[in-house]
DNA sequence: TGGGAGCGAAAAGTCGGATTTATTTGAGTA
DNA sequence: TACTCAAATAAATCCGACTTTTCGCTCCCA
């Protein structure tokens, strides 16, 4: 039950009240803790999980701050609705799609990006300039040199669609950075195509960058969105060869009191 | 220069830490502090707010949670490049529109919610239930009734766009309700609409409720287009008409002529 | 019987100081 | 030139005392 007290490879992730923050964090994301309920007050938290209250205190304070936790005198702590949560917040993200959860919200995931990204690739063709052009470029062409597994070909791909999002120059798109970044990460484990879709693929991202670079809004933005069909379609696919283990992930009203069934 | 410790009228909000965060996180978004600006270190930061260091820690920590800081031993504490900051925060938008740069994403603010809105209506259409057509019913008759002056109306017309975001039961649509939000604050101040105008756009509100109760996704779509097109008109009218005061934010290397064709 | 004033306790908030750890920098050395 | 190591710096952690806010209850008065 003792913490790691391990060194930060290069982002600030190894200090102690980051450690108890991401703990408390995924099991908050995770549903393990339910809205409304509240965290046992510092000094337990502190006794509990071996570190001082200073920790905790600033763990609470990360928490609080993305709006998990509602912390006040006498009350106490209590997790705070999901609904207050900022679901586009890249360590919500991060424990969400990590998670035993990672597939609640994939409906959610494919239809927002089919809403965002078309409309990001339409104004990045009306906007983009020379730097972001070669930006997607770059991104393109890395993912043409990795034609290998599909590991190595994130990271290029990631890079694609972020840069398309920044291309568009509108503050707003680009918190879906972190989004596509999740689902990227996490769609790799279920994606098991061939080499003819990938190929597919591939080109149907260079169709985005020549829409984009042709400053014409209408292509870029029907690009855009049949690659993401296509790769909704691959989604598709997967979920149902890979059996129906995981429910469809359509919440209801009532969060289904499925307590201990087997 | 002393910090006043008045009480917390509703939300965590008089402590010292959440006053010492809100001022250094405005002054950040303000752009007071540039990208990668160093702030004071730990000790003369406390000194120099006249409060302890624990408190400064947890303001610190805070704005880090937003990805506004970056905070390492030795180096010190660092502004982060814009580029990361999630837009969408809830707070950083305050500080975003409170501020002097309040206008400066007006037209990222606009287009993306004439991206994001009309999908949402489409899918609340599709999937709306009993609780949430009464939601944005009750909006739309307080709408109606506060047919008044524009700031009385603020609240129902937030209500009524929230109440669609969530009617859309999509978890990644919610979050831009505090961007509507920040957008409706801001925009009360130039929106110096007559009777004729507001009643227009009391029916297209309602237009839009009409469309979703009757589970047409297609005419939602629409009537929630029609609406921001409405009050993107407005809005333009009104900062021309108050004068060219304001820069028109658009940061852009070339100074691309507004071409704007009927 | 009902409502408001006030009291007491619980929990977070604030403080200051001691100590530890990580990281950079540069001096010294092979 | 490159490598090691030590000093300096700034954050990280811990600790314990004290303050403030707030809830919930009791008690008193209308």
């Amino acid at each position: 039950m003792s913490v790691e007290r391990r060194s930060w490879g290069e982002a600030s992730y190894g200090t102690l009240h980051r450690q108890i923050a991401r703990r408390l964090g995924a099991r908050i994301v995770s549903g393990e803790m339910e809205e409304g309920a509240a965290l046992p007050n510092e000094a337990a938290l502190s006794k509990e999980l071996g570190v001082s209250r200073t920790v905790v205190r600033e763990a609470v304070k990360v928490l609080a701050a993305k709006d998990l936790l509602e912390v006040r005198p006498k009350t106490g702590t209590k997790v705070r609705p999901r609904r207050d949560w900022n679901m586009l917040d890249p360590e919500i993200l991060e424990w969400q799609f990590s998670g035993p959860g990672a597939l609640a919200h994939i409906r959610d995931l494919l239809e927002v990006r089919l809403v965002v990204e078309p409309a990001a690739a339409r104004a990045a063709a009306e906007r983009a300039e020379p730097g972001d052009l070669e930006e997607i470029e770059r991104a393109c062409a890395d993912m043409e040199a990795a034609s290998g597994d599909t590991e190595s070909s994130i990271e290029p791909d990631l890079k694609f669609h972020l840069s398309v999002l920044g291309s568009s120059h509108n503050v707003f798109m680009r918190p879906f950075g972190a989004l596509i970044q999740a689902a990227l990460r996490s769609s790799f484990r279920l994606t098991n195509e061939d080499r003819a879709a990938y190929l597919r693929s591939v080109r149907q991202h260079r169709d985005v960058l020549d829409a984009i670079r042709a400053s014409d809004p209408d292509a870029a933005e029907a690009a855009m969105r049949l690659l993401l069909i296509s790769t909704l379609d691959d989604v598709n696919n997967a979920l149902r060869t890979m059996g129906h283990r995981h429910s469809p992930g359509r919440r209801s009203k009532r969060p289904a009191p499925a307590k201990r069934k087997a």
